[in-house]
DNA sequence: TATGAATGAGAGTTCATTCAT
DNA sequence: TATGAATGAACTCTCATTCAT
């Protein structure tokens, strides 16, 4: 197990890097392999080498993402005390992370289209819900969370709340501070999952 | 001044249909201008003379639901004597509309990276926005929402929610009625905009 | 033979002005008869009332250019007194002429790669040739003009000439006066058709 | 160090070679890059590694043309001891060089519309103008040439005027043997250049 | 492994022309 | 005569993919 000779690039890596660099600037339909490999500085054959199709590569730099989006919640829950705390640290986690893959967000969303079958790239974020929905019948074991709650889809819909709010914060309104969504995230998560219903008792 | 000669096809609304059919089947960069024209039985100039181009008519397309969408959550919302029913009859509503367009929500969501300009498909979704933003502002104003609810950017992190549910509901779990998915967006949206958090105060 | 009503518009005239215009804009092959129409302010189908084509236009162009080019020569021919004096009126009244078709000569010169049969498009300007031949043979017969000059292909030589000459004064050196050219070719051409050799030998 | 394959087909000229023939027979509007690349036995796409597009090619053409007449009548010119012959030694080669793309004359003159800046065209002429004038100035310095003459505007129309000669000469009047042209345009040049004027005088 | 010239199917789009009104 | 919506063949050009080196 000897370390990767240092002259020897990482193609692979060479590729992903540029392809987030194209499919930010030009979008998923204008982006071609051809300028792909001209910004990595590899050949046009060395992409198939590592990649068997755009739609690979594109599945991969998912996969890449999710990964760290996963890790870093993951750290984060282990530290956190209550339920308030673990919606708290892992929407700054999850802000953090995703906000470096902000540029390509509307493309990993959804795999452009370029998917054929829609299930086969939902499944690329199965692991994040499984995380979410892991937390949520952690906090509802302990009662912090409504059981009334449905975890897996309450876990669906926490999800696309965030990587909306990461769209609009990144994307659409870089005027308004991450801070803000956050704590508008966050309130709309903790009331959520609360139980507005149980709250309005007490009216 | 005569009514229009009922043997002349309306090729415009032909067209939509055809590419709403060709749409769902094959994905937006699968999709191609001959298959719509071919289904619709015009030719292939004809489509130009109604879309300047691929994206004009995906956003043809998204205006058309989306107006019709407004106009049915316009609708329910006069007939609402409390916010819990705007929520209700609401999302009912849109959910019934936008169930009609389930089939090209993934495309439609994100103009599908065709858009040149984020900023110009994000317009497209504004009187949408607008209608949930002055809802809330409606509510707030009578103390059924927290007044700490920022409009704006609820009424876009509640339009992703819905969207989301939507596409979940008819896309990936054809298998859960909508109406799970309803109550289940319904509680999420009056827990998040009652104030979860306000209402802990008093427990 | 009434005169036209003059509420009537000339169509194919407003077309063949519209021709131009757009032909000295866009250059041939990006001459659409799209734009010549809405240009015109006639429809589509107005155009293939007088023009069997977009070739047919052009030719009528062509035409109606050579002829005014035709009758002013023609008509400063018969004041002329001398071989030179021909040379000089006919010069100024072709770069007249020429002048206000200047830009659209390149397209006329060779009916642009239009033509099937590039014989159709010379015959086009053989009354022309025929004009400047009989001039030459005129004063060859008064003996103003080297008898070893060949009519026919003399005249071919200065109507390129004139042609070109027109072309660089008015399209590529529009800085330099007509007057220069109109100078620098009349000597061109007499020194060219009284013989310059042929007289230094008497020198 | 090897040479190159004999197997290997030089593509870029196969494409030109082609290009002629298509040119010559169909003119300019009517020649698709499909013809060629299908004449030249190359894949579509292969055009558009040598060529940028369609008037890229054209002005390739133009261009290897040009150099070889401009090397022709400079090594004639150095062998030249009068005015007289650089005329007649100039005038035979340019002849043979020039009829060698007799029949892609017409295109190759004005750009055929194809360009968007006649500037542009009218750039590539400028060497072959340059050596013109020079050759005009070398004779005016030795008292061959009349003083008066303009070099830069005479090197234009001697230009044209063998230009056109050639067209008339290999496209129009096959019939008529080229020395024919030859001893006329080297008379109307000599004559034109030489001063008919000045000769008057003596008269 | 890495290369990059070559491929060719197929895309979006244009536009001269027709024809029912 | 005049219209202009409709046509559809044909165009240029792109680009994912292959393969001999």
């Amino acid at each position: 197990m000897r370390a990767k000779n240092a002259a020897t690039r990482d193609r692979r890596a060479d590729i992903l890097v540029a392809a987030r660099r194209v499919l930010a600037e030009k979008g998923l339909e204008a982006t071609t392999i051809s300028e792909i490999v001209s910004q990595a500085r590899v050949a046009q054959g060395t992409f198939y080498l590592y990649f068997s199709s755009k739609f690979a590569m594109v599945y991969a730099l998912a996969e890449q993402m999710l990964e760290r989006v996963l890790v870093a919640v993951h750290k984060e829950a282990l530290k956190a005390t209550s339920f308030s705390e673990t919606v708290e640290f892992g929407l700054s986690a999850t802000f953090r992370e995703m906000g470096e893959y902000a540029d390509v967000y509307a493309i990993l969303n959804n795999g452009g289209g370029l998917v054929e079958n829609p299930a086969d790239w939902e499944r690329l974020f199965e692991p994040y819900y499984d995380l979410i929905a892991t937390l949520i019948r952690r906090w509802q074991a302990v009662g912090q969370i409504d059981p009334a709650v449905h975890p897996e889809i309450a876990a669906r819909l926490v999800t696309s709340l965030v990587e909306r709010a990461v769209e609009d914060c990144y994307l659409y309104h870089p005027g308004i501070a991450p801070e803000i969504y956050i704590a508008e995230v966050s309130r709309f998560v903790q009331g959520a999952l609360t139980g507005g219903t149980t709250s309005r008792k007490h009216a």
